[in-house]
DNA sequence: CGTTGGCTTGACCGGACAGTCAAGTAGGTT
DNA sequence: AACCTACTTGACTGTCCGGTCAAGCCAACG
């Protein structure tokens, strides 16, 4: 859908989309009908159709705007890193924050990573983002600040811990405090056996 | 849905169930129609109705099932183990090497813990797991094996390792070797900074 | 061989849903 | 004022879906 857009049509869009995410990650993407979300905003159903093709390319508008806005923070925290590890560290920090102010972001996430058809898409920036995270964890083997390994492995493996932890904070199970991220990021450095006192 | 069933029932309820897993974990709970598992198994669609009283019930007892299987695993795995350390490792190892084998099953988690109608029942049977890990893990530092820590937020944290890792081993990023478990148990036990030389 | 009850059939129902469209509105430009 | 075009309306369509049900089938048992 490529249209002209007025002031007021990028308002719109943009209304559409804040609401729909909204309603997503509350309901559900296949239970929450097109009628639902226009008639949420008071407006007619042709207006939904004026702005997107489909329920799914407005998904998929959503999850792109999400992950530029989570690269973005990502990239911002690592680029002020004094030494390679403190970049892995501030990553981590970065995309827990990221992902635990933006509970409806992470949760149409959690969801396009298990239908293929909006998983592909995904799949690119994720991809970006690891590659990113393991360039940094490259470096800090390099400079021996940590020990050889599979550095993509790695990353995914700083993802998982990420992505399950911020999920419990989600669900209430964990309260968003700067504690668990603390825990996460030392879990990430020392694993099980040779963690610092201090935690 | 209580019903007297003769071994010819019990064997179409699997029927069922079975060809039911694979359709959802391949093409999505919702987008699969009742419809579609029958006319895939041949039979009228009355037959469904007669084992299940919807669609999410159905999904509920396929979950129900896969659970109880992957923790006889964890617990037949656990209860081999010479100390709570080699405990963890075993239990890790174990969840990994389940969730590849049964990746229709992971898939079905997947998409479930996005979903609140199917997450509830979920959680229990997560928070059984989790606290049976926590226990292990609280022996271990009892033990003076591993350092201290909050036992729960670390089975946590552990799980999703396992989560994230073999979502790519099967989404084919990763090859579904015991390198995969080798390292992802490394990454748990030592974290990046302190890891041994043979990782 | 008749009866019981587990099992199967498939047409049917009410409703919901994604997407269309002809007609209309309104803000900006000339 | 006339006009253009971005935007809006909401009834409508065709389809599909979850779930029902009256009727029939058949294996087992007495």
């Amino acid at each position: 859908m490529d249209r002209k857009l007025t002031q007021r049509g990028e308002e719109r869009r943009s209304q559409l989309m804040a609401y729909a995410t909204q309603r997503f990650a509350q309901n559900g993407f296949h239970p929450t009908s097109v009628a639902e979300i226009t008639e949420g905003l008071g407006v007619g159903k042709g207006v939904f159709y004026w702005y997107f093709d489909s329920k799914e390319e407005l998904l998929r508008a959503i999850l792109a705007d999400a992950q530029l806005d989570l690269r973005r923070r990502q990239r911002a925290a690592v680029s002020g890193a004094a030494s390679p590890s403190d970049g892995i560290e501030r990553g981590i920090r970065a995309s827990m924050e990221w992902s635990i102010q933006h509970p409806d972001y992470f949760r149409l996430f959690q969801f396009a990573a298990t239908d293929d058809r909006f998983n592909n898409g995904l799949r690119k920036g994720e991809q970006v983002a690891v590659n990113d995270a393991a360039k940094v964890l490259a470096a800090a083997m390099e400079a021996g600040e940590i020990a050889q390994g599979d550095a993509t492995l790695l990353s995914h493996a700083l993802l998982g811990v990420h992505t399950h932890l911020v999920h419990l904070v989600h669900r209430g199970v964990l309260e968003p405090t700067d504690d668990v991220i603390d825990a996460a990021v030392d879990f990430c450095l020392h694993g099980l056996l040779d963690r610092p006192a201090s935690a």
